[in-house]
DNA sequence: AAAGCAGCTGTGTTCGCACACAGCCTTTAC
DNA sequence: GTAAAGGCTGTGTGCGAACACAGCTGCTTT
């Protein structure tokens, strides 16, 4: 264990030049059978590992990464996944690894593909990406596949594409959960929302998808009697649409005593909520955006679900570096975990995503 | 960005020699004032970043960590942290970090002390421990320190002393949380049982402090009208008296409808209440055991509270890393997360415990 | 028989940095 | 005056692996 084994060794002990030894290693051919064997052998017994300093070191390669992304300014969710490929890419910044960052409107599919077409074009080693658009992101992953760079994918999946893995929440569990943590509050024959604050809802699969996680969990449980009905509203930015919304919504339905926000706009609705008179509503939200925190502290909202934005940045950085440089086999689906978050134990989640504690 | 700064860029600039740059770097003297300022002058203009591959490689050090932990095959709970610990050790062992494990029996400080003793005299580089009992803990950080051994701590701080870290979980505010937890299920005038399964309770500190987490909780919340009361019971092993006990408890208060498990050991209880008549309890343990988990799927617990014990010793191990190859400041006192583990989203994080992805 | 050509092999250089060492030149001591 | 003792500098070697290249064999070709 103590002196480690070298390359050198292995050459002694089978009684080749280490050069030999290397062709071995790399499968580079020109070596007799006798000799390989010899050399299999030799790093069989001193259970050889190659230096992976030197490796790199010698190998003095780069490896050029480009992240397309939504435009962070537009959506300030995006800061997140963002801030999570920063970190990584200091992490393994070492090791040769450039991430470069290309955004794209949130909003625009033609943008997307002509950035995504630009990128490939430059030919980076490695693309990874946020496919938020099916048919554009298919024909991105295409041509991807044709010019033989490796993509990783973020925050939604294709499930039925070529991709080296997919990094994100599964939004269809966070309703399930959503829905037990708002049985708690509840009782029979009580009602509860989904609020999906957006602006083009039916392109949101993510939302879409957490709404039939609520209804599956409450179709699980129907002893609990609790029935779901579903609001969309487009006007978030505005308080007083809001809060007429809000009012409307409340005052149709009585028994409503539990609602859940689809994103992470919670804060929007106890804002508008303000003066508003109203019965105890139970509110489970994403996100641990400071006005999110600020609303979970005083008890108005009672839960908040993490999705781990910023790890789902880290991981599929990560995640190329483990396949690309450390020759690992990475898992192709890579759900995060769905963090339950409550004013008592919600500081060490923030103090996680600040991540004063970088791995290497 | 893309052709490193290198020793020889600053040493070319400088026009100095990269002996020279590299004296200034390490400030090892033998530099004339002028000198070094050109070379920093350099160094800023070029924005230098020593690569840390080849550093490592050059420096051909290797770092030796003792790792002195309870016994795991006494407590199944120290596999968890002994995990992260190998696992730590995978990450960093090519940067030389070497982490040999010694052990010691859970109850005896003589042979902590003595088993402490012996490493010192090894002369490691580093010592890690969880400082379990503190009179002899205090000894042993005395000692490192006289012989210049670094010493971080795991699952138990020692606040009065130096230490170059503590990681571990923050066992009153998990008290707390469980309070919160078990309020969901509660009415006014209910009661819940704080039940300690130990041996030596007064030596564990944790449980103790669980205890004042959970009453304090209630005592700040004081119009839910919770009543809270405490049962230590030591032979958790014995089904037939664990069975006893528990109808006993259940018998003397009608209104207990909640009971928080101090630590891993909430499927003893669920165990022994197999054919018991009893009311609907609420119940919030620790650990994801799978013994837990089991009861936890079939929600017989309701909450199991992570401390991602596994974690703690990952933690612990990185940090030293950090600190003394990486030369980056370190926190002194690293509290883990307290995770919210519900059947609907455990898997994530066994998955996570599982660690596929390991970092580097 | 000479030339050509694979197949196989060892040596040498490189990656960027850490550190040893020899070679200055200046100061101080006697 | 010389010797010793510094202060300061550049060169050179090594860490372990990757890869280029030259050299060596034995074989086929003409």
């Amino acid at each position: 264990m103590h002196p480690r084994i070298t390359i050198k060794d292995i050459a002694a002990l089978s009684g080749v030049s280490a050069g030999t030894v290397d062709r071995v290693i790399h499968g580079r051919g020109n070596v007799s059978r006798k000799a390989r064997e010899l050399v299999e052998q030799a790093m069989r017994e001193l259970n050889y590992e190659p230096n992976l300093i030197a490796s790199t070191l010698a190998y003095n390669r780069t490896l050029k990464i480009t992240a397309l992304i939504p435009d962070y300014r537009s959506d300030p969710y995006w800061e997140q996944p963002k801030s999570g490929i920063e970190k990584a890419s200091l992490a393994v910044r070492h090791y040769g690894v450039q991430v470069e960052f290309v955004y794209f409107p949130m909003f625009s599919p033609s943008r997307f593909l002509k950035e995504a077409e630009e990128i490939i074009d430059a030919n980076p080693d490695v693309l990874l990406f946020a496919p938020l658009f099916r048919e554009e992101s298919g024909q991105i992953l295409r041509r991807c596949a044709a010019r033989k760079i490796p993509a990783a994918l973020i925050n939604t999946d294709l499930e039925d594409q070529e991709a080296l893995c997919y990094v994100g929440q599964d939004s269809f569990q966070s309703g399930v959960l959503a829905g037990k943590l708002l049985h708690f509050g509840l009782r029979p024959g009580d009602m509860v929302a989904v609020i999906n604050l957006d602006k083009q809802i039916m392109h949101a699969r993510h939302l879409l998808e957490k709404e039939r996680g609520l209804r599956a969990y409450f179709s699980r449980h129907p002893w609990e009697d609790i029935g779901v009905i579903r609001a969309d509203f487009e006007h978030f930015e505005d308080p007083q649409a809001m809060q007429e919304f809000l009012s409307g919504l409340l005052n149709a339905h009585s028994r409503l005593k539990g609602l859940f926000i689809s994103n992470s706009r919670s804060y929007r609705i106890l804002d508008a909520m303000a003066g508003l008179e109203r019965p105890r509503l139970r509110l489970v939200g994403f996100d641990l955006l400071p006005a999110n925190l600020a609303y979970l502290e005083s008890n108005q909202i009672d839960f908040l679900i993490n999705q781990n934005p910023v790890q789902q940045g880290y991981q599929a950085v990560m995640s190329i570096f483990n396949h690309l440089i450390l020759r690992k086999k990475v898992e192709r689906v890579q759900y995060l975990p769905l963090d339950i978050v409550v004013s008592e134990n919600y500081s060490y989640y923030v103090a996680k995503e600040k991540g004063f504690q970088v791995l290497v």
